[in-house]
DNA sequence: TGTACATCAGTGAACGCGCGTTCACTGATGTAC
DNA sequence: TGTACATCAGTGAACGCGCGTTCACTGATGTAC
């Protein structure tokens, strides 16, 4: 069959969907081609139409899977979410439960580490431009203070989460991210003023 | 052959440390069993005379693996090191570029997260023997308050060591480690006195 | 003291399985004449 | 307008390979008589 304008394009992105949650779940090495491609509804072969290898994949779907999360940093403080709201959100038990449509980096930052330099690259690339986004929002902090204290923030939040997913649920696994809230708005008032 | 009194139990934790320093150094599921057991001098089949499953071995890893680090901190505070000295040692580029020799949790937190239950409840176990012995080295900060602020310092650690191995290279790698170092002091003197 | 057997850490080949990747093929549509 | 061919996203079987795990076997030593 043929396919409709777009077509193509439209398959290409629901593969890289459907990867980037099951990347955020499983991790990228325990994820397989043949997964991905049963869940997008295709078959194996399909994907090399689409990517040049696994890798080719992996660093799609960072590039894509941190520009949307920067997007998604951006609406919401543009609907007017401030720092402490946007903290709040990412250390919550929603967040925490759904790994799969969570930030990717607190997913998958150490697995990235392992990966070849260019998958490094895009990696670094894609996150330099969120933590420049998280700084403006740090409206207390004095300018040039705010992108190292965006850095550190950004450290603190993905260690929180991980570590809040990694314990054997409650009570702990609570009190590790509300406690991370705490430090979190600690930390900018130490850096406010 | 028959081997000397104690030689089984000196080729068990042979090869939880090999396994040890791979899975820190490659993650645990792109680490094989053969590949340990090649590693650690022997073949294959004996990996099965020592333990029950690869999750097994994991479990061992991580208990052996974390109480042999919380060993270590409390060695540090032995010979005179005080909080800032702790930091700077695990937020140092010799810590960022040996995962297979540093911390257990920076390497492997996401992977454990993914992990069954009773492998989670082990790392749980750990991780908060080594949180209260760090929470006794802050001295500044009032009793209780100590606990939360160690929390909230170990996920920093984490977040950032991860992230300074996963950025490409220098020069943002080393900015990030030394940011680290800047925001943990100063997140400490936020909540001393 | 000498012989027969038990012990058991380790060997190495094999199991079924899923991995990433390749490739000959399909078939609906578009294009050329 | 009708026919022959080109296009190309997707199919599905197959490739070699390494995975976790199993198992019959080895062989040096210890034990029993």
């Amino acid at each position: 069959m043929r396919y409709e304008k777009g077509h193509k394009d439209t398959t290409h992105q629901h593969i890289v969907d459907v990867a980037s949650a099951l990347f955020r779940k499983d991790g990228v090495a325990a994820t397989g081609i043949a997964g991905i491609m049963t869940e997008a509804g295709l078959t194996n072969g399909a994907f090399y139409c689409h990517f040049a290898s696994k890798e080719d994949l992996v660093r799609q779907m960072l590039s894509f899977g941190l520009s949307e999360r920067k997007q998604m940093l951006s609406e919401s403080v543009a609907i007017g979410l401030n720092a402490e709201q946007i903290i709040r959100n990412y250390l919550s038990p929603v967040h925490r439960d759904n790994p799969d449509r969570g930030c990717l980096t607190s997913a998958l930052v150490a697995e990235v580490a392992r990966h070849p330099g260019e998958t490094r690259r895009i990696f670094t690339e894609n996150i330099e431009g969120f933590i420049e986004l998280l700084a403006e929002q740090l409206l207390l902090v004095r300018q040039e203070k705010r992108r190292a204290t965006a850095i550190a923030i950004y450290s603190m939040l993905i260690g929180t989460l991980q570590l809040s997913r990694a314990v054997s649920e409650d009570p702990l696994s609570n009190a590790i991210l509300s406690n991370g809230v705490d430090a979190a708005l600690d930390f900018i008032q130490a850096r406010s003023g």
